[in-house]
DNA sequence: TTTTTTTGCTAACACGTGTTAGTATATTAT
DNA sequence: ATAATATACTAACACGTGTTAGCAAAAAAA
């Protein structure tokens, strides 16, 4: 009889949401079927509704994890005392790791989160707002201080967390360039972009 | 009986391809059914088969009409005699545009292009990595010219098409600034983090 | 008007979906 | 070993999907 196997730190449960991370993004959340989901599983579709509730969990379990990560970081980050355009570059940092190194559950997250239904939608929906008016306080910060260009903030929150979303495209590619130095090419456009001179 | 409505300008299945576009942008293309399509074209869902082939064929009208309008500018921009760095603002200004005056249509063309089959789907691929290669030769030049900073051409073309997909969130929102000082802020931030100095 | 063509309708199909019920088989606890 | 629990299986359901066939009505052409 198969079984779903699983290495000491996660249960099974947590496997299949991380196999469900890795088919949403290929196939988006609405053409990734449970059926699917099974196999890549190595189980039968029934057998998943042991250990979850239903598909839209899934969905749940990834879009709340990642926001939550994001938001103890934006905690942590503001508490520092530190430039303000240096927090900047902290967030965007941790942006471009997380896409780098959780790549499927953020790229979900990001995407697919339309599919959330209420009440997790609007609580979703206002976690993001919230979190762009922090980031945004951030820029506002800086750009008191004549670090930052004055520029809206707003629209450059938009364009820092989409650009970033771009890491998407490295990851499809064929990589030839190292995480590291895409990492320091994002900076320096980005930073570029925003620092005043 | 109902009848789709036309303007002189537009026929029957053109007014359904940009119904579709709306449709497709909001709940995505696996989640929109016909019937869904066909209400908010006024009709029933078999009537919609007198002017498409499928549900499919709507999805490439929309993906091949934008890559083809992107393709013809970048002809064109080739072919100017102008500084790269010029050649790159004005890819990028037509980028803005298009994503403010055609939304529906270039969103959809970017985030739901994965749902084409063969051979569109490989077709579409190629296209677009031809595109991407001929805007990292505009950035290439540039850094020959000492124009653009050293940086590594494709990641910067990552950055700004993606940068730009952000015009999403300001379409989505209050647009509490106007379209025009939003491409300013978007120049502003792009060109500044690509220019030398 | 009469004929032809375009357009829309109803009804239905074959299929894939998420999910549940009921049951068998492993694993764990006693 | 026995009992209890966790996990997986088969079968099936109710439903929504894209699409087609056949027919009616409207518009255009004759």
């Amino acid at each position: 009889m198969a079984r779903i196997k699983i290495d000491k730190n996660s249960s099974r449960k947590e496997v299949i949401v991380a196999k469900a991370a890795i088919l949403f993004r290929e196939k988006g959340f609405k053409a990734a079927s449970m059926r699917d989901l099974a196999e890549s599983v190595g189980v039968e579709a029934a057998s998943l509704y042991n250990h979850i509730k239903s598909k839209t969990e899934l969905l749940h379990e990834l879009c709340f994890g990642v926001a939550n990560r994001f938001m103890h970081k934006m905690d942590e980050v503001e508490a520092q005392k530190i430039p303000a355009i240096e927090k900047v570059e902290t967030m965007i940092r941790f942006h471009i790791d997380e896409m780098i190194n959780h790549y499927e559950e953020v790229y979900v997250s990001d995407r697919e989160w339309k599919h959330l239904s209420d009440p997790y939608l609007s609580n979703f929906q206002n976690q993001r707002r919230m979190y762009r008016k922090r980031f945004a306080a951030l820029i506002e910060a800086g750009i008191r201080d004549k670090e930052i260009k004055k520029i809206d903030a707003p629209t450059a929150v938009l364009i820092l967390l989409h650009a970033i979303g771009g890491i998407e495209s490295w990851h499809r590619s064929t990589k030839k360039i190292s995480a590291a130095s895409l990492t320091d090419n994002m900076i320096t456009i980005l930073v570029g972009g925003l620092a005043n001179k």
